[in-house]
DNA sequence: AAGTATTTC
DNA sequence: CGGAGAAATACTT
């Protein structure tokens, strides 16, 4: 599992890299990596697969190029000026950070082979896989010493291991296993989620607070006598167990990692009292911290099901998905909730091993000499200039450690389709009746879930291995398979034309249906079907959704506003719930609601400002900039207000005037955007929009406060210039939110660092006193004698410029920048240096706040995948 | 906005 | 004898 030196260059390395050969023993049994890569090259070599694999390297190779070249084209100054607007990024990002929540990642054990061989001991110390001839989906730790692995077809794994035994999926009995593993972790966060039958996260963040006080009774398990496959012998049991609970999780007792050693465990640990479960006779009691916590539940798991678990503990989901990999099989690993233990953690770790950094990401990456978090973090001025704005905040994301700290309930779908591989079809009547019997079958399931689409997609990838999706949209949703099919067909046949007179050798087939319309769309026709329909299918399909449509608004949620930009997706990711509740109602802002919804949705608002902490007073706006009560002032001069706090620091005017303009702009839009809700409710009663807004900007405000409360002052690891974290701020200002009067309190704070979260509030005031106080800059980390927070983010301004070009001063060694200054790129360096850069993200960078579009969803990239 | 290709899990 | 399904993103038109 452990293949931490990945060679990417080639195709070959590319096996070798995906067979896992780094982790390969070379034990008496396995075979070692060139006998491997042999044998692999031998079963490959020549194939129609592996000619288009090196097709697709080509590609990938061109993309390569044309990056370098874009590269090659950046001046120093673009650079400069990129480097300032991604720190300030940076910094804004670093004072969201959240290590308030325990998540975990649960990742079962070469899942589907382990159920199998648990299930039939024939298979016990044998090299097994599951899968067919054709592809496998896992194999055991046995067979991967072999090169066997998952995504390798079954016929070159014999190759690697005539041995191999190869089983057939019994996918329900997997999800039989799979709802048993679900049910324990459900004792500890009831909307874990189940990333596919053999993962998933949890937040135990509020079990582990309940925990706290639970009596040790509460917290013991109780050793199944004998597991069904062994011969009981009631004498063993407690020798087994011990000895059982050693193979279990052999961190569970001895070698913690260094994380796990270090001073002041977690927050949660209650004390020392339970570093170690204590084992007694017939049970087990796991402690309180939340490593505990996770031995436990993986202790139910290989108690229940006889299977093992691994499992990582972070402050967030990408972290934790990282750490369980991290002591596989069988182990967890803990980073502890603290700013430098993350930072730590991240230091050397390769890019690859973060989920979303795919082989070709890699290999581009590694074309800019990055391979590791801390490279990742040093270029990241450039990387904004090469990449899209949503990789590059991904790219920050990752390098800063940064994920997603809560779990999102999965959303609703968004396509749905079947696809099918067979062996070669060249016969247009078969290929038809093909595409028709796929389209019933995508009709099966679309009913089964009462989804109804728009768009029709048709996929297929010829004999050489080429893939062609083509795809029309139609203006009423569709979902019989007669409907589809009467899409797909002519997609079909526009292609068995275009080929003609050449019959088109297929090898695969695939239908999908997307485009379903979301409430609003879904309101929309509801109103205007009657004077729409033209066709009387299109009646029946409307009616059908109207049924649903009512119901569903409430239970569904809703997409995000898609003008949010991807920093205010994550700091206001903890409020959605209220969010989808508002994006309802301004979507109905004309007068389109139903009376009784309307109820509904009043009545939502109002459970939500009762659990709502600061709900008392809801008419008073706080600015999330400067903490400043606003009063009761009107939405528009807030959020006038707003703005002007945060446009107020870019008077970076001072170093140059483009800079200066575009990071206010930047800055503007995320205020935009957080705020894009509560504008957006002018259009309602003017009770309701002060419920909402003052509760979304409350909301805000208790984010930013959580976040650096979490973060708490870290004066400690700010030291400049040391691995290229040095801008990130460290020092923060704790705010904490007094909910009593809605007021804020901001102190600052020392972070002890040896104890565990030991904060200690050196001179809590109210806002009015803290003006006089001296603010720290967080590069700098020096006092400012002003209480004018504008003259404030100047110096840090200031600051942030200076750190920058100290860095860039250090980066003329490194190999991958390129040299600035005069020297090289004279050529452009007099001119303006508007748009050198191709236009791949143009305008979104600098300006474009208002065309700019990110898309709705769930990126998988972005936070939402690790932080899912 | 729609369509197509690519990437990733 | 080299999978399937879903989602996201980028690029193109």
């Amino acid at each position: 599992m452990d293949s931490t030196k990945k060679k990417n260059g080639n195709y070959k390395d590319d096996l070798l890299l995906r067979m896992g050969l780094n982790d390969n023993k070379a034990g008496m049994e396995g075979l070692d990596k060139e006998k491997i890569n042999k044998i692999i090259m031998e079963a490959t070599k020549g194939s129609r697969f592996y000619g288009n694999e090196l097709k697709k390297e080509k590609q990938v190779n061109q993309r390569i190029e044309n990056m370098m070249q874009q590269k090659a084209q950046i001046t120093s100054q673009q650079l400069r000026k990129a480097q300032l607007q991604v720190d300030r990024f940076a910094m804004e990002l670093e004072q969201s950070r959240d290590l308030n929540n325990t998540i975990v990642h649960i990742d079962m054990d070469a899942f589907y082979a382990a159920v199998e061989m648990r299930d039939n001991p024939e298979l016990k110390d044998k090299p097994i896989a599951v899968g067919s001839s054709s592809m496998l989906s896992t194999s055991n730790y046995h067979a991967r010493r072999f090169g066997v692995r998952a995504a390798m077809p079954g016929f070159i794994a014999k190759r690697l291991c005539p041995q191999l035994i190869i089983v057939p999926p019994n996918f329900d009995k997997y999800r039989a296993v799979s709802k048993e593993v679900k049910e324990i972790l459900a004792d500890y966060d009831p909307n874990f989620m189940a990333m596919s039958l053999d993962e998933a996260y949890l937040n135990i963040t509020k079990h582990l607070q309940e925990r706290q006080n639970w009596p040790e009774d509460k917290r013991r398990c109780f050793i199944k006598t004998g597991h069904s496959l062994e011969n009981d012998k009631p004498r063993k049991e407690i020798n087994k167990l011990s000895e059982h609970e050693r193979s279990i999780s052999p961190l569970l007792f001895e070698d913690s990692p260094p994380d796990l050693q270090s001073p002041g465990n977690t927050s949660q640990v209650n004390s020392e009292e339970q570093n170690n479960p204590q084992i007694l006779q017939n049970s087990v009691v796991f402690g309180t911290s939340a490593e505990e916590v996770v031995k436990e539940i993986r202790f139910r798991i290989e108690q229940k099901t006889t299977l093992t678990a691994s499992a990582g503990i972070a402050p967030n989901t990408m972290l934790a998905k990282v750490c369980s990999d991290k002591n596989k099989p069988n182990g967890q690993y803990q980073i502890l909730p603290r700013r430098q233990a993350v930072m730590d953690f991240i230091k050397d770790l390769p890019i690859r091993k973060v989920s979303g950094i795919g082989k070709v990401t890699e290999k581009m990456l590694k074309a800019l000499g990055i391979t590791t978090c801390t490279e990742l973090y040093q270029q990241r001025a450039l990387l904004s200039l090469l990449f899209s704005e949503s990789s590059w905040h991904y790219f920050l994301h990752i390098s800063m450690g940064l994920g997603s700290t809560h779990l999102t309930r999965d959303g609703e779908r968004k396509s749905m389709s079947v696809e099918r591989t067979f062996s070669e079809i060249s016969k247009v009547e078969e290929q038809y009746k093909l595409c028709q019997e796929l389209c019933s079958e995508l009709a099966q399931d679309l009913q089964k879930e009462g989804l109804k689409g728009r768009t029709v997609t048709i996929k297929l990838k010829n004999v050489n291995f080429e893939v062609k999706t083509r795809a029309s949209t139609v203006s009423s949703v569709v979902s019989t398979a007669e409907e589809i099919f009467a899409i797909a067909k002519e997609l079909l046949r526009t292609e068995i034309d275009a080929d003609f007179p050449h019959p088109l050798r297929l090898r695969l087939m695939g239908v999908r249906l997307s485009g379903f319309p979301n409430e609003e769309d879904k309101k929309h026709q509801q109103r205007s079907i009657v004077g729409f329909l033209q066709a009387g299918n299109q009646t029946l399909s409307a009616t059908g959704c109207t049924e649903k449509t009512d119901k569903d608004q409430f239970l569904k949620p809703v997409e995000m506003s898609h003008k949010k930009s991807f920093f205010d997706k994550k700091r206001s990711e903890r409020k959605w719930s209220h969010q989808d509740t508002f994006k309802y109602e301004t979507v109905n802002g004309q007068g389109v609601q139903t009376s009784q919804s309307f109820q509904v949705l009043k009545k939502k608002m109002s459970e939500n400002l009762e659990t709502s902490e600061s709900s008392n007073n809801h008419q008073m706006f706080t600015c999330p900039v400067c903490f400043r009560e606003q009063g009761s002032i009107s939405l528009d001069a807030f959020n006038k207000h707003v703005d002007a706090c945060l446009s107020g620091p870019s008077t970076s005017e001072m170093f140059s005037c483009s800079h200066a303009s575009s990071t206010e702009v930047n800055k503007k839009e995320n205020v935009h955007h957080s705020f894009s809700l509560c504008e957006k409710q002018d259009s309602e009663t003017h009770q309701k929009k002060t419920e909402i807004t003052s509760e979304d900007c409350v909301q805000l405000v208790e984010a930013v406060g959580n976040a650096s409360k979490a973060e708490s002052v870290d004066a400690s690891s700010n030291k400049l210039s040391e691995e290229g974290y040095s801008s990130l701020p460290s020092t923060s200002f704790n705010i904490e939110h007094c909910h009593q009067n809605s007021s804020c309190t901001v102190s600052l704070q020392n972070e002890d660092s040896t104890s565990s979260r030991r904060q200690e509030t050196l001179q809590p005031c109210s806002y009015e006193v803290i003006t006089d106080q001296a603010l720290i800059c967080p590069v700098c980390n020096l006092e400012q004698k002003t209480s004018d927070l504008t003259l404030f983010n100047v110096h840090v301004d200031i600051c942030l410029n200076k750190g920058i070009i100290q860095e860039l001063e250090k980066d003329k060694v490194s190999p991958v920048n390129q040299p600035k200054g005069s020297t090289r790129s004279t050529g452009n360096s007099g001119r303006v240096q508007k748009t050198i850069i191709k236009p791949k993200r143009s305008g979104s960078m600098t300006k474009s706040s208002t065309t700019k579009k990110i898309k709705p969803n769930n990126p998988r990239h972005t936070l939402d995948t690790f932080f899912k």
